[in-house]
DNA sequence: CACGCGTGGCC
DNA sequence: TGGCCAAGCGT
């Protein structure tokens, strides 16, 4: 490609002004995997203490492999994006199955991978082996529709095909690596979303939406999330020292995090006696507990939904010979502490401390 | 393939 | 404040 000079002002950018990152000081494809996992929809300063602690409980992807699903979501909680931490387990596990311990070390084959879709594949095939793949992500969009003056809808599906041309026409044929993390760490620092500083830009001349005066309409994204309510009664089921709770299966929120039996309403009904109409384990327990705690009302926030949710600690009777629902189990207080659980459950346990 | 999946920071 | 965003992926 003869018109490389973009690439050229973007990396001598780069070599100034780039941060000084951990997994950008390694060639390990575990801790450069790693770390794109971490960094998928996540800011580098929100990523960065989970790296941190993942290199240190898991130095090889074999201790990642052999660890258990609970201790890997237990180390990414808080971090959201919870099918992030079990594909990164299952891929540790296939890592030492399928490819004897070693990553793979191309495009085709990372993709793979469970939770290595085209733009973490790219990544690794780049920075770790220096395969001339070129990246694609949420920063690389908005510089080259800004650059290129590309008003095609990032959301869309023919984005993919039109951005990755304009991608691969300034990809140099040396150093894709350092190039891909050029445009990233330039949309990062840069040539951000929200008003960036063109003034101070190196490819202010360069740049079509600059000259038309479109920076702050590009890219052009036309999806909008619909945010759902929700209305959870939660109840904290407690026995001689122990703790009812389950591991959430299934395609809701928090898939493999641990949480109370949950009564899930459409209206926000306050009622215990309404709620146990519905619900004949309630309504059991409720006849041969107290109600040690009667939370406040939290609220929630996620992308897609809104979650009003109400804590009711109850403790049975000794006496009373509780049978529980299959999908629960007793823990002990330690236990409880030990299991991954959503930031929603966290709330609730870090406000107060059980006596 | 359009949609669902977390959390925290920003204005 | 509420909407938008931040190194996407699986289904």
């Amino acid at each position: 490609m003869e018109n490389n000079f973009i690439s050229k002002k973007i990396s001598s950018w780069y070599l100034q002004h780039k941060r000084d990152l951990p997994w950008r000081n390694t060639q390990n494809p575990y801790y450069i995997w790693l770390s794109e996992i971490i960094l998928q929809q996540t800011r580098v300063v929100q990523g960065m203490p989970y790296y941190y602690k993942f290199i240190e409980a898991f130095p090889t992807v074999q201790d990642l492999a052999n660890a258990d699903e609970n201790e890997v979501l237990r180390l990414w909680q808080g971090l959201g994006y919870y099918s992030r931490a079990r594909n990164l387990h299952k891929t540790a596990k296939m890592v030492l199955e399928n490819y004897a311990g070693e990553f793979p070390n191309t495009y085709q084959e990372l993709l793979k991978l469970k939770g290595v879709g085209t733009y973490t594949a790219a990544a690794i095939a780049s920075f770790a082996f220096g395969e001339k793949v070129a990246v694609l992500d949420g920063n690389v969009y908005r510089v080259l529709s800004r650059i290129f003056g590309e008003s095609t809808d990032i959301s869309s599906n023919e984005a993919k095909k039109v951005f990755m041309q304009l991608a691969e026409s300034i990809l140099p044929d040396q150093d894709a690596a350092t190039h891909n993390q050029a445009i990233m760490e330039f949309g990062a620092l840069q040539c951000t979303p929200s008003s960036p500083n063109c003034m101070f830009c190196p490819l202010a001349m360069d740049c079509v939406a600059n000259a038309k005066g479109q920076v702050a309409a590009l890219p052009v994204k036309s999806k909008k999330v619909k945010v759902k309510e929700r209305f959870f009664h939660y109840f904290i089921i407690e026995q001689n020292g122990n703790f009812a709770m389950r591991k959430r299966v299934g395609k809701d929120v928090w898939e493999g995090m641990y949480d109370f039996y949950l009564n899930e309403s459409d209206e926000n009904i306050q009622e215990l006696s309404y709620l146990a109409l519905e619900d004949k384990f309630l309504e059991k327990i409720l006849e041969n507990s107290l109600i040690k705690r009667e939370s406040s009302i939290y609220t929630h926030i996620l992308t897609h939904q809104k979650i009003q949710t109400k804590f009711w600690h109850l403790v049975i009777n000794n006496n009373f010979p509780l049978h529980l629902p299959t999908e629960l189990d007793w823990y002990s207080l330690n236990e409880v502490d030990d299991l991954p659980k959503s930031t929603l459950v966290n709330n609730y346990l870090s406000s107060f401390v059980f006596e």
